[in-house]
DNA sequence: GGAATTAATTTCAAGCTTGAAATTTCATGC
DNA sequence: GCATGAAATTTCAAGCTTGAAATTAATTCC
């Protein structure tokens, strides 16, 4: 963060330079905020509830790869977690039929039940952080940001249309 | 990522959150590229280049409270991330005269000339990932994000005048 | 000046994260 | 059918991160 920028960079290019760091900023402390409130009112980490909200949206379940792909992580990453959310209850894993390599991992309906709760409170946190923004504030953010990513990589993912 | 939102939810309280899993996403992306760029090109990490870019900025040197501070991650986490840089010859302790408790931290020659290729490297990276956005856009949305945090606690920071 | 509070930092356990290597299973070509 | 390579996942070490507890030093308040 606050990364100095060489005097011969063209406006254009220290702005964007400018974009990402304030990006940065805002993510850190709508993140922070987030990560707070899951510990104090529901217990649980920011990465669990990312998982968990994956499969909310995917009712069917996630294939583990689909899972890391999805959530932008690392394989081995989601082993992990998905293991204390099994533990906890929260998760079951389920075998893909015709293919011994593979695992499907969905939502108990403990699990649903649970992520039900935190996700209304999840927007309410984040409409406190964000209050300031105005619908055409947003409408403007979404648009402009929407075509970073476009020609990227990370663009191959399990159909993110949010 | 990808929250669901209940259907009673105001429009405009639901376009809060899609900003903010937008801003998470492109935060995601960015950050993955700079990441893997400077593993690969300088054998480094991403926390490790946070905090030499706090320090590159405060040429005198920050206390750890206010490094911590300034790139708002907990106390305790720095510590680790200064033991490795010193041991590396990148980072300084400097102890604060008049204050046994407090040390101050600052880039050596070393650190500093390291830091400059990075930083001309980092500014090229995120003008790759940004490319699509017209300088309009980035003013609009630097213009909009800058109200975020303002009634937040976190926004007490060294002056981050970004 | 001594006790109690506050401040700056480190230590620590638990969990997260990555990237690489290892494992197991599937698919393909011969 | 058998080898070879690709695919899905786990394991692992190293480092990051948090929040809480512990440590040490400064300040404040009788």
């Amino acid at each position: 963060m606050s990364v100095a920028q060489p005097d011969q960079l063209p406006h254009s290019d220290r702005q964007r330079v400018r974009v990402w760091l304030r990006l940065l900023k805002v993510t850190k402390i709508v993140e922070s905020v987030v990560r707070e409130n899951l510990r104090a009112e529901f217990d649980t980490t920011l990465p669990r509830f990312d998982v968990m909200a994956a499969l909310y949206r995917f009712q069917d379940g996630l294939k583990m790869s689909e899972l890391s792909a999805a959530l932008r992580v690392s394989n081995g990453n989601v082993t992990g977690i998905i293991e204390r959310l099994v533990t906890d209850g929260m998760v079951l894993r389920v075998p893909v039929e015709g293919d011994k390599r593979a695992t499907l991992v969905r939502l108990t309906k403990k699990g649903h039940d649970e992520f039900s709760k935190m996700a209304e409170a999840h927007a309410r946190w984040v409409n406190e952080v964000l209050a300031d923004l105005t619908p055409e504030e947003c409408e403007q953010v979404i648009g402009i940001l929407d075509v970073v990513g476009r020609s990227h990589k990370h663009t191959a993912e399990v159909s993110d249309h949010d």
